[in-house]
DNA sequence: CTCCGCATGTAAGCTGTTACATGATTCA
DNA sequence: TGAATCATGTAACAGCTTACATGCGGAG
């Protein structure tokens, strides 16, 4: 039941388009709540014909026309009740840890010393050294946002100590987004050191630049 | 489609009945993964139809009889299929900083000065208190979630260079769960400072012992 | 006897994901 | 002409939440 209300607080930054907004979930709001394009357009439809926002077709040369919507009285009403109720813990998940936890169950590849051995010849593949790898592309990823996060941090607050009001806000939150990479960077580093018996690729750092997008 | 190889972790480190996997769920586990009981009921269904788990009944004195579900050879090999898959991230969402994000927004009473000021005579009620007090509420907790994993460290893992196996993965996860919270403990306490300007009650830290269960 | 905790479940509804559809305009 | 981007949407499904239901046994 939040979608809705981020939406209305990104409105009400600047009135946008159901596109437009899809992109900033896709940048600043989104270090904090995601939703793709289909949740935003049909939540958008939802909270017109609650009243809280109005739409209005804007034409544009050399594009097709948009749905550019605007806060009404009724949803910054909306708006401040939400801001003032108390806010439940969002629960926090990770599919990753999940797997790190239960690491050691792959690390018996066919040993049948218990009831539980499987008589078909799949291939072994050390799931152990997969998850490594795993960690590792996750840390690179976390490194790269944090650096993004901080480029921006500096270049748009160069000086946190001057702001007020919605400025403020925004700079928190984004000390919010940066504190939580280095969180994620500083987990994965010790734990990639509980592991750095072997070196695993000495030559390449592998912190950076892996142009392996995935799709 | 992750809490099957969640329930498939912990069934693996001990066959457990739906309430029990309920209740490592709210503990352990449940760091990193939540689930209601109605969901965990569910998909050990779905988990037993799919051959990946075996149901037995157990009787028990004095306590209604309970289902044990155990992990089959099956479900081992689709643990270890799923431990060496790629990891997609998991979004992170916190409606909290959502809201710290438009709480300026909050700040203008019945300011009519643009034009989407509503004649109702609403009650103001000061947004940015209420926020203030809830972020409060918020660093108590996860103080106390903090101070509640690093018991639980010292206690099971009091030399911690010692392990290895299933014993060091679920101490690096701990460790992970202990990193999370001091993030969270510092971005709140950072954000509170910027705020500090009205001390908001002196007489009390408020940083512990805060007994308002909230249910 | 009533209430509470254990243990398992059903049903309804909301949220979010995935895949596909449509029409326009620009670029090669 | 064919592909790509902009812009909005539909449909089907999977996942999760909330509320309620049932039956047993023990405590007060």
């Amino acid at each position: 039941m939040a979608l809705e209300h981020a939406l209305l607080v990104s409105l009400a930054e600047r009135a946008a388009s159901g596109l437009e907004l899809t992109r900033r979930f896709d940048a600043s709001i989104g270090f904090f709540w995601q939703a793709s394009h289909q949740q935003i357009y049909r939540t958008l439809k939802r909270m017109e014909t609650d009243g809280w926002v109005v739409s209005e077709e804007v034409a544009q040369s050399k594009r097709p026309a948009k749905l550019v919507y605007e806060v009404t009285s009724s949803g910054h009403q909306e708006l401040r009740r939400w801001l003032g109720e108390p806010t439940a813990p969002t629960p926090q998940r990770s599919e990753l840890a999940v797997k790190l936890r239960g690491a050691w169950l792959g690390d018996t590849p066919a040993d049948s010393s218990d009831a539980t051995a499987d008589p078909t010849g799949t291939t072994p593949a050390t799931p152990r050294r997969e998850l490594l790898a795993d960690v590792r592309r996750h840390l690179a990823e976390h490194a790269a946002r944090l650096e993004h996060y901080r480029q921006g941090c500096a270049r748009d607050y160069p000086d946190p100590r001057a702001l007020s009001g919605g400025d403020l806000d925004r700079y928190l939150v984004l000390r919010g987004g940066i504190l939580q990479e280095e969180y994620q960077v500083a987990w994965l580093t010790e734990y990639l050191a509980a592991f750095a018996t072997e070196p695993t690729e000495p030559t390449e750092p592998a912190e950076h630049d892996r142009s392996e997008t995935h799709r």
